[in-house]
DNA sequence: GATGAATGAGGGTTCATTCAT
DNA sequence: TATGAATGAACCCTCATTCAT
């Protein structure tokens, strides 16, 4: 071929150039701080002292730039589901799911901000599809259909209110470990009262 | 010349130009579907059958439209605020600002999705700046700086859990009343053991 | 509206810019010069000292500059075949149609040179296209499928060698117009040599 | 270095990689299907599984591609034309002339028709000004400058109406030995009628 | 209360070409 | 005999904005 473009991702390549990475790294900060569409491939260039041409030859478009960043999210959530789906439908899972699903979140933290504060431009590009059905399918693994709407909302709102939280983070002082484990915990009691409320709604 | 631009907002006005409004529907309507940089100004006009110099007519600049638009959204908050800052900082002062809080979200959702999901965007907008800072103060009437950081959490999330209510809503089946309400609950509850953790923590 | 790009073309418009003519007499120059691709909409602009911008006032892409310059090409050629169609399929009609093909060639001499020198580029552009298929519906008309193919190689021969007449104009001195007449006088008798191989052969 | 880009030629060549066959096979098909400009090197690299660093091995430009490709067709033509150069300037010259280029036209079939597709790319490269004058002097060897213009007109179009039989073949239907015949016929007849013309005239 | 005509800046993308390895 | 990595120039196109009328 030529291009490279398919990370080959084989086990002690011969120290292939790490531009690909950089402009990883720079273009999601940049996506991060700007959001996607005011970044332009001129910026993430400069700050790497490279041309626009060189990032053509790394990756095939922008977008193609930002999906190969999506995708340390997109695949511990793939596993994710496919883990949960695997599962028994009990508490335990369903707590379980919280806490790797947070280990995801603060693992990928400043892409999932990114992703949360562009979804109208993410919306229609492969990213977003992907992390919208993501997010539907954690939601049908969350809840139980058959229960009454206020505990399928408690369930679901366990599941957000974790996004809601990376956002809470810079209004509230303290520890981030501490805050991190103290959203986990609501989001916990969150499952479990659902779980209650039916049976004792 | 004579360019009005600032709406006199006098009460027998003699039938002033609807265009104004038309334009802030559509513009909304755009600015909600594609998001606010997707939509160009040419799109706007093309769908009001007038042209782009027009728009400039009723409106200063691309932002003014959007600024004029989310006033819907931002009354209601300083008057929320405002309201809240006069009422001790009870449990009960507590849940009326939810409850208030749900009625203005559910008053303006689309525009509110809109802020939400175009948060890169407008974050360097007056308009971003603006509801930023709303929530921001509101964050500080619902929380107890002095309680423990899991409480905190708690009230905050709390509010949050309101938007994120709003986009769970296309998830879980059922009347949307009995969604709003369900969302309100959790809320509320949320609030409610916030307090009580303090307490018994 | 606000753009214009569809010519009303109606009787004494109040002196509308004449922009979008000079820059179809331009681009037509350049690309005759040149060649479609090798003009770019940069060097039509700055011959016209306007900016890239402007032409795209006037027109929606460069693809459409080239066809509303063919319309001129386009339409008489339409009007010939619909004509044509009409009429028996005598010989007096064909060399009526050699004729006024001729006229159509020569009043558009410029344009058609251009179209004959860039097959290649115009063959998937709507121009070209339109082209080929009134080439073939003059094929069509002229010859008579039924003839022996050396009949139908020299009917068709009549109306390619038209086209090459304008190439070869430049290698033959002498009057212009002679030559014309002389070009024309050839594709004449080739029709009639054509009609009457069929009888005697 | 030791960079070839001059075929060697020798007969007993060590068996020099087909390489540089494989690109000008592969070249020449993409600029026939899709012209000069809008086939790029990476087109031809791509399809034949190298890069296209691996094409400036072989040749030293785009355009050198192209050079060595179309020495298939201008080779026989400067051999015709010596040849020609040679013969008295008798009505059975021309018609072997007329015989040989439809040789020569058919033997490379679609090159020809590549340069006749891109007239206006190749113009200003070695190729197109090569073609040209080869054809200039083959229109000075078959009409007689001393004729009246209408016989040589006649001369001209005879060869250029080989030209136009190529295009017109896709229209006729039959077999394509039996068309190529018809062609050459109406040429040879064309050259014939012209010497006639100027007796009788 | 608008339109017609235009601009300047910038967007993403593609190209032929180079050169060290 | 090639490849990997990159460049510089140019491309078509779109945008928010302006201003005389």
């Amino acid at each position: 071929m030529g291009t490279p473009q398919q990370e080959p991702q084989s086990q002690a390549q011969p120290r292939r150039s790490d531009t690909r990475r950089r402009i990883q790294q720079v273009a999601l900060e940049l996506f991060a701080e700007q959001g996607y569409e005011k970044t332009s491939l001129r910026e993430i260039a400069e700050r790497l002292d490279v041309t626009k041409a060189a990032l053509y030859y790394h990756f095939k478009t922008k977008e193609d730039i930002l999906s190969s960043i999506a995708e340390d999210l997109a695949r511990p959530m793939r596993e994710l589901i496919a883990w949960a789906e695997g599962q028994p439908h009990s508490l335990a899972t369903k707590q379980e799911i919280l806490r790797r699903y947070s280990d995801i979140l603060w693992g990928s933290v400043d892409l999932f901000r990114f992703i949360q504060e562009n979804q109208a431009t993410v919306r229609e590009l492969t990213v977003g599809e992907n992390f919208r059905s993501s997010m539907k399918a954690l939601g049908e693994l969350i809840k139980d259909p058959s229960a009454p709407i206020a505990a399928q909302v408690r369930s679901v709102t366990a599941l957000f209110s974790m996004h809601a939280g990376m956002f809470v983070t810079q209004n509230v002082e303290g520890d981030p470990e501490e805050k991190r484990a103290a959203i986990l915990e609501v989001a916990l009691d969150l499952v479990a009262q659902a779980e209650t409320s039916v049976l004792t709604g």
